[in-house]
DNA sequence: GGAAGATAGTTTCCAATAGATACCAAGGAG
DNA sequence: CTCCTTGGTATCTATTGGAAACTATCTTCC
C-alpha cells in the first residue's frame, strides 16, 4: 500500500509497529515533513479558538506572506488538518477549521509554542554564552 | 534586554505573560524557527537514548547530508538543547548528547513524531481524498 | 609501501524554497 | 471616481537545502 521496502518473511499483520520515522522513504518522514514547520505549527495553535477567516489569521500571524500562508493552509489542507469553507457573501469569505484530525494534533504542537515561549530566556542565554566562546 | 517593543506603563514585574508567539520580533518566534524545523526533531528524538556520535546519528536518520548535519547540530548546540563533547581517540570521536533543557523538550518532540506515525494512514487518506476533489 | 577505511566535518554547486511586492476580480462606502 | 474590503495568484530575488567531492589524521589490510 505504502512505499516501504518490503522485508522478506514478515508479515503484514506483524508489521503494526514497522514504520520508523528514521527511514528514509517511510512515508511517515513525509508528514513530518509538513508539520515541523514554522508557520504550520502557528496556524494550527491559532485555530484553535475556532474557524478563522484568510486576512483574519494573516493580521494575528505577524510576518507572514500570503503567498505562504496560501500555501501553508492548501499544505494543511491537503493532509486533513483543516477544513476550508467558502461563504458566498461580498466579498466572499473564506473559513479555516481544525478537522477532527486535526484537533488531536493541537495539542502537540501548542506543547511545542508554549515550551518555547517559556524556555525562552535559558534559550537566549545560551546562545550568548555559545557566542562567547566561539567568537570566530 | 530583548528588542520587543515597550508596552508603555507596563512594568517587567508585570509582563510576565508578554511573550506572544503572534508577534513578529517577538523573540519566541527566532525560538520556533530553530524547532519547528524537520531535522532537529529527528534528532532530538534520536538523541534520548542517550549519547551517539556524528556519523552514528548520520547512518541513523537516513537521507540527512553531512552538511545539513553538521548545521543543525551546532544551531542546536548553540541553543543548548545539545552538547558537544570531543574525546581525543584517533580518530577524534565527537559525542551529541542532550542537556536538561534539552531533555526538557524532547517528551513534546517525540510527542509529534509518534502523531505523524499514528496518523500517517489517515493523512494519506485525505491526501488521495482532496487530489481526487482537485483535479487541478 | 601503498590503498582503503574510519573519524568529523567543510566546500562547492545547483535546485528548491521563502519572502517581498505587485496585481487580479467583484463589489461597497464616501 | 477612488479607495477599501475579500482571498488569493504572479513575479522576482535572496536564502536555504541537498548531492557530491574534498580535507586531514591515523589504523588496518594486502
Amino acid at each position: 500500500m505504502f512505499p516501504r521496502g518490503n522485508r522478506e518473511g514478515v508479515e503484514m499483520a506483524d508489521m503494526q509497529q514497522a514504520y520508523n520515522v528514521y527511514e528514509d522513504r517511510c512515508p511517515t518522514r513525509l508528514v513530518l515533513d509538513r508539520l515541523a514547520d514554522k508557520w504550520a505549527v502557528l496556524i494550527l495553535d491559532r485555530l484553535q479558538g475556532g474557524p478563522v477567516r484568510f486576512n483574519h489569521i494573516r493580521r494575528d500571524i505577524k510576518g507572514i506572506s500570503q503567498k505562504v500562508l496560501a500555501q501553508t493552509l492548501r499544505k494543511l489542507e491537503r493532509n486533513g488538518l483543516i477544513s476550508r469553507t467558502i461563504f458566498p457573501t461580498v466579498p466572499v469569505t473564506v473559513e479555516y477549521a481544525l478537522t477532527p484530525l486535526g484537533s488531536t494534533l493541537t495539542d502537540t504542537v501548542s506543547a511545542l509554542a508554549h515550551w518555547a515561549e517559556k524556555n525562552m530566556d535559558a534559550i537566549f542565554a545560551a546562545q550568548r554564552a555559545y557566542d562567547e566562546a566561539h567568537p570566530g
